[in-house]
RNA sequence: GCGGGCAUAGUGUAGUCUGGUCAUCACAUAGGCUUGCCAAGCCUAUAACCCGGGUUCAAAUCCCGGUGCCCGCACCA
């Protein structure tokens, strides 16, 4: 579908839709409505059976979202998270610093005021990569941050988080402490990052306030002994820069095992790349022809970042493959930084007596650009049919429960909503328009199963049956009203990771 | 941020160039009729010119500013 069409679904189905519309709008927000929040809460909580389910060792947290301004100084974000940007006066085309002075100064503009970066800038002569003019501006701080004020004399700064990911290694000391005290220690977060992008676009993807869910695995380097054998024969979707660099767009199929070999990625890595991948595959059940495990060549990823594969969907509505999670071996940086800021050491005494600053190696996943995703994969058009085949589990709304005819079917048919809802499984009555309106309705919103009571279930010898139609198939089935709960209720629990 | 385009009911739209009827149509929504299992039909109702200023006897229409969206560029630690 393209991307004008399914917002407009979005937005008519109260999906989602822009924040503070009756003001104009306000760029880079949206709100999400009751189909929305039921589908991102169910996504979340898909992502979490599956990523805890791989350890019990891995626990999830609810950390406070605003940081003291002495964590994003130690974590780098107050002078990196500013990207000095220099503005030809010429052409007003905007250009990185880092960028302009890349030829003169590859080691890049960290640590330089932006007085010593204009100092270069003009004992270089530097020209505008754009127009080619020398009217090269001063450089500008801009921080991606939203800064505020905190306490009562508003002298104190903090930060709304950009990332889930600091929270967690602000919470690794005592987590360690409550903990086994034993490495590899998990610690998962989901919840909301703010940035103040230059230019949002394209509606969930590039927000100013959106939810990430991140797992941050801290463990020994020299020790991380994992099941590797519950991997090793998957093959994954690989685009390697090698590749990439000889044109091909493409992933070829490369079995984990084969990753390993020698000189190739650490087990650790690649197991979690591969459950990675089988959450997208197995979990929000992405078409396996769409999906690719893009690596970041040295130029590309963050310097604290020595690994990292980006896991990309292709979307019609964008044109392309897009993130929409990535697995970053970030080594001992982390907890370096914030042992060095925080004075703390963050390093750890394991039983062997050994003392270690834990590696992490983050899974960072986006919820928004995977409700997004999910709607742009698995939402069509059939003729006049429109379906979104939303596994079971991921429906916002599982069940529909319609009475055949209102008058003589309603009574049963709220009771029976009303015992689904009591046995665990959300349930739907609707009564408006004809029986084919609801069940198009309902295949809009994505949900799996509709259940309609009719005069055999009223008396005769089906009593207490009801009809049940398949959403993708449109089959029924004459199942007992009292079965449904028992069911159904399975279908609607997520996956966890299959055991050996 | 830069350049270009766009902005009319919940959604999609006609009307804007060439100012002037009660702002068009479809779907959706709500109520009613219909013994009806895949968006059936009929009746009724609700509902919009993005915001602010200007020109004019008169502005959805022309002009200025703002906001938002789309495309391209730039940006995306």
């Amino acid at each position: 579908m393209k991307y004008d069409e399914l917002f407009a679904l979005l937005r008519r189905r109260g999906v989602l839709w822009p924040s503070a519309e009756i003001y104009g709008g306000a760029q880079g927000l949206y709100d999400y409505g009751p189909l929305g929040a039921a589908l991102k809460r169910r996504v979340e909580e898909a992502w979490a059976a599956w990523f805890l389910g791989l350890s019990p060792d891995y626990h999830r947290i609810e950390p406070a979202e605003i940081l003291p301004e002495a964590v994003v100084r130690a974590s780098g974000h107050l002078e990196n998270f500013t990207d000095p940007e220099i503005v030809c006066e010429q052409c007003h085309a905007a250009f990185r610093a880092d960028t302009i002075l890349e030829k003169v100064r590859p080691e890049g503009v960290d640590g330089l005021t932006p007085t010593e970066i204009a100092e270069v800038v003009s004992t270089h002569q530097l020209r505008c990569p754009n127009c080619g003019s020398r009217a090269l501006g001063v450089p500008r701080a801009f921080n991606m941050m939203f800064g505020v004020d905190f306490g009562v004399t508003g002298r104190e700064r903090a930060y709304l988080q950009p990332e889930t990911a600091q929270a967690s290694y602000l919470s690794f000391a005592r987590m360690w402490d409550v903990g086994r005290k034993a490495l590899p220690l998990g610690i998962a977060v989901v919840g909301k990052a703010y940035r103040n992008e230059i230019a949002p676009r394209q509606v969930l993807f590039r927000m100013r306030a959106f939810t990430q869910a991140e797992l941050q695995i801290f463990f020994d380097p020299a020790h991380f002994d994992l099941p590797f054998d519950r991997v090793r024969d998957e093959s994954l979707p690989v685009l390697r820069v090698p590749r990439r660099e000889a044109g091909e767009e493409s992933p070829e199929w490369v079995r984990a095992s084969e990753l390993v070999a020698p000189g190739g990625l650490p087990e650790f890595y690649v197991y979690h790349l591969a459950h990675t991948y089988r959450f997208y595959r197995d979990v929000l059940k992405y078409p396996i022809d769409r999906i690719r495990l893009f690596e970041k060549s040295d130029a590309e990823r963050a310097f604290y970042n020595r690994i990292q594969f980006d896991v990309e969907v292709q979307l019609d509505s964008l044109h392309g493959f897009k993130e929409l999670g990535a697995v970053h071996y970030r080594g001992d940086y982390d907890l370096g930084r914030h042992s060095q800021g925080s004075g703390r050491d963050l390093s750890v005494t394991l039983t062997s007596g050994e003392k270690v600053l834990p590696h992490v190696l983050e899974l960072t996943f986006g919820v928004d650009r995977n409700v997004w995703a999910l709607a742009d994969t698995h939402l069509s058009k059939d003729g006049e049919r429109t379906v979104w085949r939303l596994p079971p589990y991921l429906a916002p709304v599982p069940v529909g429960v319609f009475p055949l005819m209102p008058k003589h079917h309603s009574e049963y048919a709220l009771r029976l909503a009303d015992d689904l809802e009591r046995a665990g499984v959300a349930a739907r009555f609707d009564d408006a328009g004809t029986i084919g309106k609801r069940y198009a309705r309902m295949d809009e919103a994505g949900t799996p199963y509709c259940v309609t009571v009719d005069g055999q279930t009223l008396d005769g010898d089906a009593r207490d049956t009801v009809t049940l139609r398949d959403r993708d198939s449109k089959a029924q089935e004459r199942v007992r009203a009292a079965d449904l709960a028992g069911r159904l209720g399975p279908t609607l629990r997520p996956p966890r990771p299959p055991r050996a």
